[in-house]
DNA sequence: GTCTATATCATGATAGAC
DNA sequence: GTCTATCATGATATAGAC
């Protein structure tokens, strides 16, 4: 062992920037008190990390590898048990936003912490680290993508992109808001405990993101109605 | 007139920190930044606002007030109309959500620069302007509950909660994020210019929000179901 | 690998002249 | 109302001893 204190410390540094940087964000959360939370020197991002960017970096990676390769391995299976047919529409999302939420539950994961920081992320105007992990994580996007575009042939692929995004929209807020809740509602959400306000998110937020996902196509503009609109103007 | 140079000032802060506190964030964003773009004096601010904090919540109030407004309006105005009869979800989900998506088409109340900022304010860290945002306007939310509840007199009250909040994600990050759509996309969205892609994004969102809304309520554990598992941990 | 000490600079806020 | 000058603090990053 070449001195096993130091894997700690990384860790360390890395679980307590996850938990600051979900609760001050990005730019509220200094090294300063990051070092001191963890009881490493202040030296030790540096040294570890190389700059504040590059820790923030290392902490989405360490949990976004596991966590894409969770979401892949699950499409491939039902993917493989269906054969030749198209997968049903919930399989896909349950995939990708069941795996999510599902590692809510996972401690050694990051939990929750790690679920809200990752939606607060995804809003928040750190333009390098939304470039990191659209660089880092583009292929999976778009393995789910495809799956989507089989799954529902009939919708327009364009129409199914942005229902993707209203997804994800939806799925971030409610992991990320799990205490602005009071926003929408004075009221107690009826849940007594924790466990059991997370074990019912996934089966209400699926049954949103499905019925989202399959209501009937808006009605645009018709070419004709357009043709209309320019008439108007001229 | 007393100087009516000094409401230029005024306005001219709010406009550049508007902008800017959408580009880096509130804690990414310095009032030296601030007063250098509007090219008035470091000073101004402290002197017209108190604050950094202070300045943030008039940049909210000054278009919030507004919506606000609007919004209870529209409510009314439909209440009125229908008479007895239970509004339909869809003016509801208008009133609220289609008046937020109009106002970024009026540049004078902000425009799309707002309505982003918006969007990540409600999942963003600072703890302040969110507990200014909530008591400021719980009356409109609650306005917006109440007629939910009468219109969807089926659906449990907890489970229209949750899904106005899945609502007010799915809009917030479809709003925010209109460059972040690189992030589920890599080919340019079909729309050729901004202004297509606003007229479009309000039918699209609006098939989404419904479709969520109406669709059929999750199964959860019944009282048996929880039973037989607390058995089988015995 | 880890620490102390420090360099260098930017921050929010204010005092006081005009 | 607006300015300059400045304070006190805290930021990231690094040099160099151990």
């Amino acid at each position: 062992m070449v001195e096993v204190r130091s894997i700690d410390t990384r860790e360390r540094i890395l679980d307590t920037a996850e938990r600051l940087f979900m609760a001050h964000g990005y730019e509220g959360t200094s090294m300063r008190q990051i070092t001191s939370e963890a009881a490493v020197n202040l030296a030790a991002v540096n040294y570890h990390f190389g700059s504040k960017e590059s820790l923030m970096e290392e902490v989405f990676r360490r949990r976004l590898d596991w966590l894409s390769e969770e979401r892949l391995r699950a499409l491939d299976e039902m993917e493989a048990q269906a054969g030749d047919k198209p997968l049903k529409p919930s399989q896909i999302v349950d995939a990708f936003f069941g795996t999510l939420l599902r590692m809510a539950e996972d401690e050694n994961r990051g939990g929750m912490n790690f679920l809200r920081l990752l939606g607060r992320t995804m809003t928040e105007p750190s333009e390098f680290i939304r470039a990191f992990l659209a660089h880092r994580y583009v292929h999976v996007m778009d393995r789910f993508k495809e799956a989507l575009f089989k799954a529902l042939p009939d919708v327009p692929k364009a129409e199914i992109v942005w229902r993707f995004h209203f997804m994800l929209g939806a799925t971030s807020y409610a992991i990320a808001g799990t205490d602005t809740l009071r926003l929408v509602t004075d009221w107690q959400i009826e849940a007594a405990d924790k466990e059991d306000r997370l074990d019912r998110l996934l089966p209400r937020l699926m049954s949103f993101l499905l019925g989202g996902l399959r209501a009937p196509l808006p009605q645009f503009d018709t070419p004709e109605s357009q043709e209309e609109r320019a008439a108007k103007a001229a």
